[in-house]
DNA sequence: CGACGGGACGC
DNA sequence: CGACGGGACGC
């Protein structure tokens, strides 16, 4: 359908295959070799790029780094994104790179790159499918589509795995007569619609609730090996475990040693959709306080949900509560 | 005779 | 806040 092949002759493989690049946020002070020597393990690199102000040579703080194969760009973000590289320097960030002639900027939703789009026989089940599929990774669901009204199957099928790095092995290593491919997204809806919808598989996840708010050592951000990607959908409204709390898109930080607008917004704003970020320090106390604020409802559980209890700076656990006021219930 | 392209989700 | 260099192909 795209043929994003056939301007900029000389850049032909920094988007072959797809998503095989990555697009790093980090300190100025990181090098090309620092980031070799941290990404290097991934798989196979290709190129590294440091981008650097034109007259003075330094670092922008933004590196691109060009892998083989998309799923071990996919394990670089994985495993990288939230990292706290050198002490005393935010969480960098990691992302699947958009393709270079791409215009906007945003960033790639894990959404679509978890969910694989494929053809299959039409004696197949969904049962089937997933024994094919799971040695890619854990499967989350599968969906066979089929006549609405005859119930039977179109040969056409939906497999969504947790991390993007396993829907990646998959494309790359199924059999091709499944003509595996990534999935367009299904909606172009907020993330919380999205997310009403992927109940399917519920009961790995429901073990999952017996721990909802992980500790997390200061380390990766997406440890997906939970498959807490969508867990905070389970969150959503309908308050289960301790009472029901009132969720809103503003949270409240609490830290015992102070920080700065700086750190509070760089560890936040590893959750996309974040909006504007405000931090008070307590004149009479060492604490640190601070508002900040996502675009949506969705954002801001997955925020709480990732990062209470976070240690940033290792040690010091932050305390992340909805802020009532100014929250409205609905988006 | 002769052998493979097609491909999207109940919002 | 945080998005795109370098270098040169082969009839």
């Amino acid at each position: 359908m795209e043929d994003n092949s056939g301007f900029r002759p000389s850049a032909g493989n920094l988007d072959d295959p797809p998503n095989s690049r990555v697009f790093l946020v980090v300190s100025k002070s990181m090098t090309e070799d620092m980031i070799r020597e941290r990404f290097a393990e991934f798989g196979d690199i290709q190129d590294i790029w440091v981008v650097k102000d034109r007259n003075t040579k330094e670092s922008k703080g933004i590196a691109f780094v060009k892998y083989a194969k998309s799923s071990q760009a996919c394990r670089a973000m994985e495993e990288m994104h939230g990292r706290t590289l050198s002490d005393s320097s935010k969480p960098i960030k990691v992302f699947i790179a958009q393709s270079r002639g791409s215009t906007s900027h945003r960033e790639v939703e894990d959404e679509e790159l978890t969910r694989i789009f494929l053809m299959i026989p039409k004696t197949y089940s969904e049962d089937d499918i997933k024994n094919r599929f799971k040695e890619y990774g854990p499967v989350e669901y599968c969906s066979i589509i089929k006549n609405k009204t005859t119930g039977e199957s179109k040969g056409l099928a939906y497999v969504r795995f947790q991390k993007p790095s396993h829907a990646a092995l998959a494309i790359e290593n199924c059999d091709r007569s499944f003509k595996a491919i990534l999935a367009e997204p299904r909606s172009r809806g907020s993330a919380a619609s999205e997310a009403a919808d992927y109940h399917g598989p519920s009961r790995q996840q429901q073990q999952q609730q017996q721990d909802p708010l992980p500790h997390e050592p200061a380390g990766a951000m997406y440890s997906y090996g939970q498959s807490d990607q969508y867990d905070y959908s389970l969150y959503d409204k309908a308050g289960d475990s301790r009472g029901q709390e009132s969720v809103s898109k503003r949270l409240t930080v609490v830290s015992r040693v102070p920080l700065v607008q700086d750190q509070i917004y760089g560890l936040f704003d590893l959750i996309p959709g974040l909006e504007f970020c405000d931090v008070q320090r307590d004149m009479f106390s060492s604490f640190a306080y601070a508002v900040v604020q996502y675009q949506n409802i969705s954002s801001a559980i997955y925020a709480k949900y990732k990062l209470h209890g976070f240690e940033y700076p290792p040690g010091n656990r932050l305390g992340v509560t909805y802020l009532s006021d100014g929250g409205d219930g609905t988006e």
